[in-house]
DNA sequence: TTAAGTGCAAATTATTTGCAGTAAG
DNA sequence: CTTACTGCAAATAATTTGCACTTAA
């Protein structure tokens, strides 16, 4: 409830362990942490590797950066979450994995999901011959108004 | 009018300082050169810096990486060029500035442009109070069917 | 002449990897 | 037990920067 509580609650774990072992990850004390801190609440969260970090080292679930590292890729590899390229330097980790529209807030360097309901493509490029359509990123980069 | 011809023809270069005429660069041999080589022949191109250096190298017009770095960097704070995200770790630059899609070819890792009559956005989610939209990339990624 | 551009090498940043120790099945 | 995971430190990759030298205006 408190959304200041400096650590995890049980069923934030819970819901952590279980969303790993729906992807047969072997539940480690790092990995359910980790997870717990990502879709705990249930909601939809956008993390770098160091934001995630930060927020486990704030939970009072110290996780070294190279296994972060290591486990947002194994979180991706197992369709977990998905990788989102919107800046050049760091890389972006979603925990929605379905194609969805993206804000990126520049100036904070922020990724937010953008109500895909708004979003309408009437006509999308057919792929080319002997291609597939692997996936389809929309990205809608904003700056405040001024 | 050969393609693989190693020099770059006296019109590509001419096209190519008129292109930094236009944006009040000063027209440096190696800027005059890139330039030529990225719209030399008038047809949109989608470069790294790494393939730039290479294709200047085997155009006969040496370019240290650092200045192509530089100079890209320089095209597209200029407005020339803009830099498209597509991969975490390479940063990938469209001599086309306005917005578009693109086509990603995951196994070449190459960019091209998506034709954009074939895209039509019918609705776009609002940008958030107090912010704009800057520009929507869409990003098409590509695989070999099968 | 002078402010800007170039190239090298060194620095930075994000990320990955080797390997010895630790823990899960 | 055995294989996978973790953490550190070192390696790598892409990019930027400091600085002495060169060049366009």
């Amino acid at each position: 409830m408190d959304k200041c509580d400096l650590t995890l609650s049980d069923t934030a774990l819970q819901t952590g362990a279980d969303w790993l072992a729906g992807a047969a990850l072997r539940p480690t004390r790092q990995r359910v942490s980790l997870a717990a801190l990502l879709v705990g609440d249930g909601r939809n969260r956008h993390v770098t590797a160091e934001s995630l970090h930060d927020l486990a080292r704030r939970a009072g679930e110290p996780v070294s950066l190279a296994t972060v590292y290591n486990t947002l890729r194994a979180f991706c590899d197992a369709g977990l979450m998905q990788e989102v390229n919107v800046e050049g330097s760091r890389s972006y980790f979603d925990t929605r994995t379905d194609d969805h529209p993206h804000f990126f807030w520049e100036d904070e360097a922020r990724l937010s999901d953008a109500p895909a309901d708004q979003l309408t493509i009437a006509r999308l490029p057919d792929a080319p011959e002997g291609m597939e359509v692997a996936s389809v990123e929309v990205v809608i980069r904003l700056r405040k108004r001024g």
